[in-house]
DNA sequence: CTTTTTTTATGATTTTAATCATGTTTCTGC
DNA sequence: GCAGAAACATGATTAAAATCATAAAAAAAG
């Protein structure tokens, strides 16, 4: 799959550099990765790499949200993790020299650049440093994907739901009102998070909203209660 | 969480340096790994590591199958990996430099080496062939676990138990007659990793039994009509 | 600024799988 | 070899959530 995006020139407004794993490069490692690495701009919506495509770099999140989804046999989506600002993208693919097994898509538009496959693996190999950033990023999706996996298994439909919208907070904030979810998802998006129907995903959210853990406005979901959402969740802490 | 097996002096049968990720050392650095690591013996149903524990090395099986389980807040486990022969043990929480978030326990007797945290790192910064091969097998438990989470999420538990019997095919082998899985879990414990009731999982072994996709014999499952088993688990190749 | 399409919403029905209940078989310790 | 415990098995009932159906609201297209 090829680059999307429309190429920004300059990439000025670039700040891959200041966050995410890349924080631990010297100023001369930096540089040699900036002059490899191109930027560009996605409008919402956008495919940035897609399922069976092979990697030719690693995307980097300048800015804009963007869902690793895949798809089931009988087309239903899947939301495999949820990617934000400073974030690095499709880095699995890459490191294991496979297909992508799932497609990233925008949530909104998009600023992401992409090093090139070869000096990224090069910087890898001169920065121990930085490979253990990666597999600490690794490490912390495959905990995710995890703990997901015991969500889905021994949770039920409104624990689920109830622990999604905490994990929306968790991963991509509030707005200034410090209570409103700063991520617009569908109805039908949340379903494909949480594993099940888009009905059941509108029934809950609503009878959340009845309930005044949280308050919608279109796309806009606010926290209301938030002792009251851990309790449904369910979590143990 | 200290080290539950017996200690084996010599370590003779050790054969970690051989298969797995270690290959890719050369003999010095084999030697070197080698001078600082131990081995213990394990009886069916010891624990290696415990959930909340804090590593202080890698392990490697040298034989014997293990679990990775996850306990629910209601006390139900969850079985995230399946471990065997060769492979590496507990290397997440040691890169991330966490507590394990998970317990590993023999699933039979099992001969486990533990190569001190130190000298792991210390290899792992010396050899990025070796580092690579250790991102290779997170990024490979990282895929399956995000398959796990689309099987969770879309299938029936009809199609997940049939799935769950191609995945320990695929992790463990046949015996030597080509058909008997090589691993002896209890139905409770298949129903820990299907993500459903001990009564559902023997109901439809039962039912693939008598339609005889598979054969029971106590713990031991046979595969007699494999092509039926992919039909059944609803599987796209 | 309408028309069309998509998204959200809610009720009714059906399906799935959990739970409850009970009995049998197999394993384990003495 | 026997007693007790654990694991396996199966039927009946209940609960959860999917699906089906329809409609209102919102967004997108013309």
């Amino acid at each position: 799959m090829k680059n999307n995006g429309s190429v920004e020139t300059g990439c000025l407004h670039c700040n891959v550099r200041l966050s995410s794993v890349f924080n631990v490069l010297d100023q001369e490692q930096t540089q040699e990765l900036c002059a490899h690495k191109s930027c560009a701009v996605y409008k919402k919506g956008q495919y940035v790499f897609t399922e069976n495509g092979l990697p030719n770099g690693l995307f980097c999140i300048n800015s804009g949200k963007i869902k690793l989804t895949t798809t089931g046999y009988d087309g239903k989506e899947q939301i495999l993790r949820l990617v934000k600002s400073g974030d690095i993208l499709g880095y699995r693919a890459l490191l294991s020299n496979e297909r992508y097994h799932c497609s990233a898509v925008t949530l909104e538009d998009a600023s992401i650049c992409i090093i090139d496959k070869k000096y990224f693996f090069d910087a890898l190999a001169a920065s121990p440093k930085l490979m253990f950033e990666v597999v600490k990023k690794m490490s912390h999706d495959l905990k995710t994907a995890e703990d997901h996996i015991v969500s889905l298994s021994q949770k039920n439909v409104r624990e689920r739901m109830a622990e999604a919208l905490l994990f929306l907070k968790a991963t991509y904030g509030f707005e200034e009102d410090n209570q409103t979810l700063n991520v617009s998802l569908s109805r039908e998006e949340i379903a494909d998070y949480v594993g099940t129907s888009t009905e059941s995903c509108i029934r809950l959210l609503s009878e959340f909203n009845t309930d005044k853990l949280i308050q919608l406005k279109g796309k806009k979901i606010s926290i209301l209660n938030l002792q009251k959402l851990i309790q449904t969740a369910n979590i143990e802490n």
